[in-house]
DNA sequence: CGAGTGATTGACGCAGATCAAGCGAAGTGG
DNA sequence: CCACTTCGCTTGATCTGCGTCAATCACTCG
């Protein structure tokens, strides 16, 4: 049975902008269905012209592009709230793929409906291009990272990044813990570093007692001293949309 | 005297979607003037809630994010018919900075007016959406150029990418040279390079016979071979609307 | 128990950073 | 009109962060 949007669990948290009943049900009507997958499957293939949008319910995902010869990038994580397909939906075709991490929850819009919906809803179409606008900041900032940080500081500023984006969902423990069930090749890609590289600066803030993440569990210890590494500053989470 | 909407230069070009005539009255309504800027001139701060948004007339910038320690990243180029300014638009003030390469023209609009603008005019809504999601696939692409290809790659992608868009715009002469008014510093901080390797990747390409930079013009002497490095598709430059 | 997956560690080499110096063109002021 | 500065481009020498290669280890799973 698909949750229904008026009692959708990621509304209520803090990071989500409230909305009135009318606006959710007009949400609800939008809402096509519902889908679980399994941990490792695609959602958005690049270059597929999918019929289908997505909001991320549960799970942990991500987001990248494959080159022609083979390296991988990825573009970013994907968290619950998260708006999929978007560029599918305007463009025509995916130019990244997205797959599920974990297992995941998807809501599932209906591309044609995705039209109607924008069109007939004005402040619902404002929340999607504050979304696009707000995915273009992030890929700014992490452009900044790789072109100009060393290894150390990018990874800092990354971890930094989930750990605040994963505080804001609530998904932090008392003790500052958070999952992060990806790989280190994920990181890897993500920040633009080889394999081994990745791990050995890993190695090297663990030693500094700075990070620590093992078993899926992240824990930034001494979250002062990772921010002057990441040489940025970290607001607090914005309120975002929820489609 | 400032340019009528109607007889807009830009509109006029393959490069931008065709709208009806009712529709350009509609953007001219929504312009609030023009604005003639000196090369060098800051257009919008970081930082800064700039009370105007604009279209770029005539002329070429750039987008950077300066870092804390002053390093600085080339976000993208600005071109003719970009707009400028969305992000203080919709969440309320700039995250990078954008500045005047040569002189240049702008569009002017005003924001409080812009919030009005989007909601009465579903199409440019869309419209504007749109862009944002180009930006972000561009943004995509930038990324995965820094995280996983070398300087010589990266700079035969970042060049083919100015070239193509220089010729959708009808910027090119017959002979295939284009103007790139940028020092050789702009690209590198695009690039994530440093000046000096900047400048001998660029000698290399150069003694290839595959590319000439000198005066503020570029041409590409061999688009194949250059694509060939890049390791990337170049797809016609898509038709794109004019706000 | 063997196979597969992911993390870890050491050895080695190179792409690209940094440092330093010189060059030509354009501007500026005495 | 000529010193003098400034700015952008070029080039060489040297150093180093990170990539690549290659093993090994710890787990999980069939």
């Amino acid at each position: 049975m698909p949750t229904r949007c008026l009692a959708c669990p990621l509304r209520k948290k803090d990071m989500f902008a409230k909305l009135g009943r009318e606006d959710v049900e007009a949400i609800q009507r939008f809402k096509a269905g519902e889908m679980q997958i399994e941990p490792g499957t695609a959602i958005l293939l690049e270059g597929s012209n999918s019929p289908q949008l997505y909001t991320a319910l549960s799970g942990l995902g991500l987001r990248y592009k494959t080159l022609p010869d083979g390296r991988r990038q990825v573009i970013n994580l994907v968290f619950p709230g998260d708006f999929l397909g978007l560029q599918a939906g305007l463009m025509g075709k995916m130019r990244h793929s997205v797959e599920a991490t974990t297992a995941m929850t998807l809501c599932v819009f209906d591309r044609a409906e995705f039209f109607r919906f924008f069109r007939s809803h004005t402040e619902r179409a404002f929340d999607i291009t504050w979304l696009a606008a707000v995915e273009e900041h992030f890929l700014g900032e992490a452009l900044a990272s790789l072109g100009q940080r060393s290894a150390t500081s990018r990874m800092a500023w990354a971890l930094l990044k989930i750990w605040h984006r994963m505080n804001g969902l609530g998904l932090c423990d008392a003790s500052g813990r958070c999952p992060l069930p990806y790989r280190q090749q994920d990181l890897a890609d993500a920040l633009g570093l080889s394999l081994v590289h990745t791990n050995k600066t890993l190695a090297k803030l663990r030693e500094r007692q700075l990070v620590s993440w093992s078993g899926g569990m992240l824990r930034l210890t001494d979250l002062r001293a990772l921010t002057d590494l990441a040489g940025a500053e970290f607001e607090s989470e914005i309120v975002r949309p929820l489609i």
